[in-house]
DNA sequence: TCAAAAGTGTTTTATCTACACCCATGA
DNA sequence: TCATGGGTGTAGATAAAACACTTTTGA
């Protein structure tokens, strides 16, 4: 079924004569993948842009929350299993002009993972892949709808986000090293730190890391010591992305 | 028109066969009144909620932006002219319980401004109201709707960006003096704040007051110097709720 | 000349910044 | 024992916190 089929002027319409809407969900799904901040896209199998890249995403159901819904199209389009991800609601999009058939209001999600697999197989998520976010935000055309646009208000908020809350680590396996955390934000504020006053701020933040006591041997030089996420979800005192 | 009318279950439905949503844009209206923060409320001239008190807002329509919708339901709910308010979306709330109707997808915007008037006549504005924010959050079931989480997210977030925004200048009239602006701060963050150690952070964020060069006489004591909303829209450094 | 409120200055304390230097490991 | 990268320490600059003090007005 495709969604043009609607009034002779090709709106979409309730049947009471109220005008109705779309309301889809798109997925900014962010990993970190060969030092570069990336996103997921889908190839479209429909129209409209069919063949396009594009943010996963897909309608809400009525019976489910927006945020089931996210919930649902990240493991229908893209197999990933969003329990280990952070979640969040970006916005919602609905510009008249941003869908061909008419009226579609979208709700933007961010999801931020580790180790996001590349998914594989017959199934919907065969048409998913990474793509570095550079590369999409230096082309307008890039994607699909307003999905460029979604997609630099969803590094915005990224890059904000890790200034006051410790999803930084969400964007790590467990257990990791500070190095690699400290890298994590070096990637996505885009700017180098100073790794010594990264480690002081990051394990003076009271709730931020529980260490292990283990260490993890690298290629070269010193072991580094490992740690587990802690349980805070806001860091006190914030790390402003001015700071080194 | 209500917008029960749909199909036999009750639920809204596109004439396609797609499950289509009826889109609402609602108004957390801030403003400063007796030295309280107050939020706008309407009582409901319609089902559901009949009577009951609630955000304003009402239906956006096919042809314009949510962001146009927002101004346009300002105008027409309130009586309050857009044009030197403070506007950004909240998000958007859609669970499926939130509305009998059936699916209902709100998207809540929050409007900062100062002098607010108290709407008065025939028209639909006659039923608008100001109550204080702490009323509102003190009674869960105060609000029609989800409407009490939206004004408790909506607080949230205007805490949040008058730490690193300049909006917290929209809550004054032009010109205002310093210590007024203090007292935004204070009421909105419910703690009181060191008049010295404000006025140094403020005077010197660049781009965040302009001089007039004016003073205003007070009812007591020395006259204040008055100031204009500078031209930046972020605070650097911005003021952490944390700090005095 | 007194009260009140704006506005200035100062001391103490905490934090950021930059950078030197030490530690633990593999080759 | 050397290179490599993790990890510690520190001095100077910067900013926050608390509070004493001065200025300007109306009564």
């Amino acid at each position: 079924m495709t969604f043009n089929e609607g009034a002779a002027d090709g709106r979409l319409r309730g049947s009471t004569g109220v005008e109705l809407s779309l309301v889809t969900v798109d997925l900014n799904i962010f990993t970190i993948r060969e030092d570069q901040l990336a996103v997921l896209l889908v190839e479209r199998a429909n129209a409209p842009f069919q063949g396009r890249a594009a943010l996963p995403g897909g309608r809400v159901r009525t019976d489910e929350t927006l945020h089931e819904a996210a919930h649902r199209e990240l493991l229908e389009e893209t197999a990933i299993d969003g329990g280990r991800l952070h979640l969040e609601q970006l916005g919602a999009y609905g510009d008249p002009g941003r869908d061909p058939r008419g009226r579609v209001v979208t709700v933007a999600y961010l999801a931020l993972g580790s180790r996001l697999p590349v998914p594989e197989g017959g199934t919907d998520a065969a048409r998913a892949y990474w793509t570095p976010v550079s590369d999409v935000l230096g082309d307008p055309a890039a994607l699909a709808f307003d999905h460029v646009r979604i997609v630099a208000d969803a590094l915005e908020r990224t890059r904000r986000t890790l200034e006051y809350t410790t999803v930084a680590t969400t964007f790590c396996s467990e257990p990791f090293t500070l190095p690699e955390l400290r890298r994590v934000y070096e990637i996505v504020w885009g700017r180098d730190l100073d790794a010594s006053n990264f480690r002081r701020r990051a394990t003076r933040a009271e709730g931020f890391l529980e260490a292990t006591g283990e260490h993890r041997p690298q290629a070269a030089g010193r072991p580094a010591a490992l740690y587990r996420r802690g349980k805070a979800p806001l860091l006190s005192p914030p790390f402003l992305r001015s700071a080194s």
